[in-house]
DNA sequence: GTCTATAATACGATAGAC
DNA sequence: GTCTATCGTATTATAGAC
């Protein structure tokens, strides 16, 4: 009996708190060395409590990063769900992403979905809590996509879901890139700026040269391959 | 004198087959068992030689892994490079592109991209050959774009070198991404299908809707800011 | 060049004292 | 719950025989 973790609601104070500071050590330790030097070891020295502690509250370190994928992207989506709501237009869309993309690199948790995502390619229980974790950020931005795009062709054409999960995984490709290319991971993320002038050029173009692209669409077959 | 590796010229036939199976070795590697697992005694063992040959040959598990990032780039590029010249469209580079997904997740080469940007985001050595490797495919990516961009207002409005890159960051991206949710990505790229559809649409409208677009973008400051 | 053997260190995980 | 101590294994890297 008292030799298991108990229920989240019975766990006394001081036990969460180790849990807690595990879960910001796995965090930490992610982005500052990476998923290839993360060990029980390295993240109970950065959360400063003993090695013993990660099997004792999580079986074992993967199970431990599982919860922390989930832990952070928690976190880190509260932080940011206010001026997600605040989004009403592609371009603002973007310029968020850049506030994320700038301030997490200094603080570094969407890092850590890049970290996770490598290791799950080859761990299964990595992979499921990486792939939940990532759902709870492209279900935000699905409901930001379907808000923005709303009575634009683009809702209409496009399927916003699967827009969702891509802008998502290409934000963390583009993360990644930064980290081994920062000038080049800028003009990237220029050059989206310029496409997403492009796009509000679009909108705006009035009702003629839209229903024009919606009966070209059509006649193409809408919602199937270029 | 014998105690190092020559130059490459220099080198007999019979060393440069095992340099070439420890490269080969180190993208099975980090491909069948990810960065976090891939070590010099993993890849010998694919490999199918003596550990200690790492070391001689490279150095340091870190040099072998930037070397193979290199000679995998350039091998898997030379394989794609005439299909990369016949592309004319924008769909075309898509439909590429979605060729080279299913078959490098049936052999896996740009899923190695993928770990190393992980582990080149905390290892210098790592991240100065993962961005050379990912350069050679954005070059490529840049020559095509801008065939295929040629006389379009994006070609005009966007930088397509930025651009390149931001693509090759993407798919790389979700590549990962399908590594954790098949589904998940598999959606993601169909909606991708549908937006280059949709791009294609707007590049038939014809002189007028595109001069209109142009006027448009030239007010609101071309390549700016959203 | 390639091999064996080995040194020094780090790893995951567990047992048992407190 | 948390600690120390420890087992068995895997790691990087080198020395030296061949």
């Amino acid at each position: 009996m008292s030799g298991e973790p108990r229920s989240r609601a019975a766990r006394s104070s001081a036990a969460e708190d180790t849990r807690t500071k595990l879960l910001a050590g796995a965090l930490a330790t992610l982005t500052e060395q990476g998923i290839a030097k993360t060990s029980a070891r390295s993240i109970a020295a950065t959360a400063g409590v003993n090695q013993a502690l990660v099997f004792y509250h999580f079986g074992t370190v993967d199970d431990l990063l599982a919860a922390a994928c989930r832990y952070g992207a928690e976190q880190r989506l509260a932080a940011y769900r206010e001026r997600l709501d605040a989004v009403r237009s592609l371009g603002e869309l973007l310029a968020v992403a850049r506030e994320l993309n700038a301030s997490e690199r200094a603080g570094g948790q969407v890092a850590v979905l890049g970290q996770l995502l490598a290791g799950g390619q080859t761990q299964p229980r990595l992979a499921a809590a990486t792939a939940a974790g990532l759902t709870l950020w492209t279900d935000e931005i699905e409901r930001v996509l379907a808000r923005v795009l709303a009575g634009s062709p683009l809702a209409e054409f496009v399927d916003v879901t699967g827009l969702a999960k891509a802008a998502s995984a290409a934000f963390v490709g583009l993360e990644l890139y930064e980290g081994v290319d920062p000038a080049g991971a800028e003009r990237a993320l220029a050059s989206l700026d310029q496409l997403a002038a492009l796009a509000a050029a679009l909108e705006g173009l009035g009702p003629v040269a839209q229903r024009a692209v919606r009966s070209r669409l059509r006649r193409s077959g809408s919602r199937g391959r270029a």
